[in-house]
DNA sequence: GCCGTTTTCGGCCCGACTGTTTTCAGTCG
């Protein structure tokens, strides 16, 4: 994908052009630039529909440097700023505390281009000197450098930080300092992954409500202290930031720190064009707050319904809830299956009665145990014989337990989409979850005619991990994911959304495109131990994120109803 | 450079914190 590589192109060329003093252009490519870094489509096929131009913040200029960019690689204008400024923006825009302004000073004044030079600088103590700097911004620069390199990745996957990210809070809660202290930002958004964690608490006594926030023993390290605004580094290797509000404010504030920045930019937008301002305080006209204390009040008097925070990512949400045509999106608590469990008979560290008292403990109906099927080596997957006597401790376990187990499999479809087990056996199956593991080192038509005839042989009834993406380790398969959903429609097949941590897959953009389609999901927790059956919150959070109602959901309905919908009969 | 429920010209989100500033610029989210 190009998206990145342009996206940073044009906040590079929003940096060089700040420098030289341009007015306003800066903010167009920044805008730009955010608007493509976080495109659910590649670029190159807005391109080549000739849509670029309906993209929000690409206009006429623009959509010819990205088409430019296209047909020759290059994009003049970049390349023509860059000999002027021949600096690693791309590094240094990364490093706190350095923006185009002082980037530039640093170049103009000591030459320096690249993070060696800065660092040459630090060590021989010629940033303190600079106007505008001191020893105290030079000291801050060595160890945000240092913290740069440290922190390579940045993101942490949430499914497995948000249970400290909760104990945390219920900390701060306990304290008595607090009216009212709530998580906000990308965790409350439940995004598959957080830079940071955001805090927002409303108190009669901020300062003393600093002093025990900073002291915590969760607490690393003090960035930022002050008395509504309060920055730390967390052993758990992210920083935590903490804003206190009062409570006439509480609403918007969390309106505002929920976010994300494209969904509150275009929220301001529209008090504007209404003759108002929005901001954490409240919403105004003139000096009249309008509202404040609850967020519902803030949507209503912007005139939109409130939605869910994991709906809040400037995805069509506002124009739907002005229309009023915002989906009901299913609840954390209506989802009363898992439906992708292993036990110790595959690759699992737990037996099936073990993982189903774990589950029944956190109030599930049914579970499927979908172990590994022969192919799969590595994950010690089973054979016709293995299968046949998990099946009988299967039925041998329902005959007296509450919750129940449903004998599934996850299915390895082979090199050319063919099935690892014969039909005539994947027939007794109550759930057979198709997936791809091995081999998927094609071309993208090869691998997406493989998925696609297994879809289509009637044999599976939901598609595991769908673009098999690691998070951090491994790029999504080069799939046709549009023939994918085609697919599963016409053959009434099910989409599975994973939610161990780094797979979260189908990713929240797609399952929103798939539910266009009309095709329902599975979601699954890809247990291996008890510990992991947690993760089904994170399948349900990305279900809410894509949109999907209660009706999309497999796992929302009860049993009969499984065995109803189920096209295998 | 982009955009339009007043507009094809004239606006463009907004406030907190820090360091070096003696009244504010730069950065951040």
């Amino acid at each position: 994908m190009s998206n990145q590589e342009i996206a940073e192109i044009f906040y590079d060329i929003a940096d060089m052009l700040e420098i030289k003093g341009v007015q306003w252009e800066p903010r167009a490519y920044r805008n730009a630039a955010m608007v493509i870094s976080t495109l659910p489509v590649d670029l190159k096929k807005v391109y080549e529909e000739g849509k670029l131009m309906e993209m929000e913040g690409i206009g006429q200029s623009m959509s010819k440097s990205i088409s430019e960019y296209f047909q020759t690689g290059k994009i003049k204008k970049y390349e023509d700023l860059r000999k002027q400024f021949p600096i690693d923006f791309r590094v240094f825009r990364k490093i706190r505390g350095l923006g185009p302004k002082r980037i530039f000073t640093l170049y103009k004044k000591l030459g320096i281009k690249d993070l060696n030079g800065l660092k040459d600088a630090i060590s021989s103590n010629k940033i303190r000197k600079l106007e505008g700097f001191g020893e105290k911004s030079e000291e801050d620069l060595r160890k945000n450098i240092e913290a740069f390199l440290k922190l390579k990745e940045e993101r942490k996957l949430l499914g497995l930080v948000i249970d400290h990210f909760e104990d945390f809070v219920k900390k701060l809660e306990k304290s008595g300092l607090f009216k009212d202290v709530r998580i906000a930002g990308s965790a409350r958004r439940m995004r598959e992954t957080v830079g940071d964690l955001d805090v927002l608490a409303v108190s009669d006594m901020p300062e003393k409500c600093m002093d025990f926030f900073v002291k915590l023993p969760e607490v690393k390290e003090v960035l930022v202290k002050g008395s509504t605004k309060t920055s730390v580094r967390l052993n758990l290797g992210l920083n935590c930031d903490i804003r206190i509000v009062p409570a006439e404010s509480f609403g918007s504030a969390m309106q505002y720190f929920t976010g994300n920045k494209e969904h509150n930019v275009k929220l301001r937008k529209i008090a504007i064009s209404m003759g108002m301002k929005l901001n954490e305080y409240g919403l105004f006209k003139g000096t009249k707050k309008l509202a404040g204390p609850t967020e519902e009040g803030v949507y209503k008097a912007l005139g939109l319904d409130e939605m869910e925070p994991e709906l809040r990512e400037n995805m069509g949400e506002i124009e739907a809830s002005k229309a009023g045509t915002l989906p009901k999106i299913v609840g954390y608590e209506e989802i009363i299956a898992d439906l992708h469990v292993h036990t110790k008979d595959s690759d699992g560290s737990n037996s099936l009665e073990e993982m189903a008292e774990a589950a029944e403990k956190i109030g599930l109906k049914y579970i499927a145990l979908t172990n590994h099927s022969k192919s799969l080596r590595v994950a010690n997957g089973l054979d016709e014989d293995r299968f046949q006597k998990l099946a009988a401790k299967i039925a041998k376990f329902n005959e007296k337990s509450r919750i129940k187990v449903l004998n599934g499999v996850e299915l390895e479809i082979l090199k050319d989409g063919s099935l690892d087990l014969p039909s005539k056996f994947l027939k007794d199956f109550d759930f057979v979850l198709g997936a791809l593991h091995q081999n998927t080192k094609m071309s993208r038509q090869d691998l997406t005619e493989r998925l696609v005839k297994a879809i289509d042989s009637g044999l599976i009834d939901s598609v595991a991990h769908p673009t098999d993406r690691m998070i951090g380790e491994r790029e999504p398969l080069d799939i046709d994911m549009e023939k994918v959903f085609s697919a599963c429609k016409r053959s009434d097949v099910w989409l599975e959304i994973d939610g161990y941590p780094n797979r979260s897959d189908l990713p929240f953009d797609l399952v929103k495109n798939a539910k266009d389609y009309g095709i329902k999901f599975t979601l699954g927790s890809d247990a291996h131990s008890v510990n992991h059956l947690r993760f089904i919150r994170m399948a349900t959070a990305i279900a809410r994120r894509g949109w999907l109602e209660k009706k999309d959901i497999v796992n929302a309905m009860g049993l009969n109803d499984f065995f109803k919908f189920r096209r295998r009969k």
